[in-house]
DNA sequence: TGTTTGGTTTGACAATAATCGAACTGTATT
DNA sequence: AATACAGTTCGATTATTGTCAAACCAAACA
């Protein structure tokens, strides 16, 4: 079941939606993550180093699946993630660039609240 | 002294956040006005058309303001607003370009949350 | 079949954020 | 001085979000 949730979550192209995307990268987790797929390509979601619980990682890349920011699919017993950049890149050109590109710049990401 | 916060609301150049400005990006109304903004230069607040009461929209200006993405300043009794651009352009070259593209683009832009 | 592995789902809680009415402040006009 | 005007600030309410522990699930392997 999990994987049919999965399967679902993820919008077609025409449904991605500016503002979703922009939240999205709006939280300095995920934008970690973001950055590190685009240096990498596919990576599992296990593999990223960061601390903190699996359940609060997993919830973080559920919304950036159903932001339309990344593809997750099974391979085998892992969880592979990729940039959707095809269809980002079709419907807000350079915008995934250049966010990747300013945070790639400036590592040092403060949280936008508090 | 409501002027006096205004101008301590508007972080200089260096506590700009990427997430931040992004967090400000992800939201419809905001978006708007920062579209309107790119292609008028600067305007009041009221001159928004947005079916909003004062304080929502005063809000909106506020997570604007204080994520650096506009800089307001009295002008006689108007309070006018205008994109922080160079600002932004220095620290995320790229970004602010082309969302604006990309929302202009689409003026279709639904909610990213619900 | 049982167990490990990698990640999801659920449920709960705390922190943030959006919305609105009402009161307020500074500027200009009369 | 009094009023109008443009927008802010306050306070309360509601909706979203981030975080975590615990239970769960499917794939791979013993």
């Amino acid at each position: 079941m999990a994987s049919k949730n999965i399967e679902q979550e993820q919008p077609p192209g025409g449904e991605i939606t500016l503002p979703g995307v922009l939240h999205a990268l709006s939280d300095p987790v995920r934008l970690e993550i973001v950055l590190k797929l685009a240096e990498s390509g596919e990576i599992a979601c296990g593999c990223f180093g960061l601390a903190m619980p699996k359940s609060s990682l997993s919830h973080h890349f559920k919304v950036l699946r159903s932001s339309g920011v990344v593809a997750t699919k099974r391979e085998g017993k892992n969880w592979v993630n990729s940039l959707r950049r095809k269809d980002l890149d079709a419907l807000f050109p350079g915008v995934l660039d250049s966010v990747i590109a300013a945070a790639h710049a400036r590592q040092k990401m403060e949280s936008p609240r508090k």
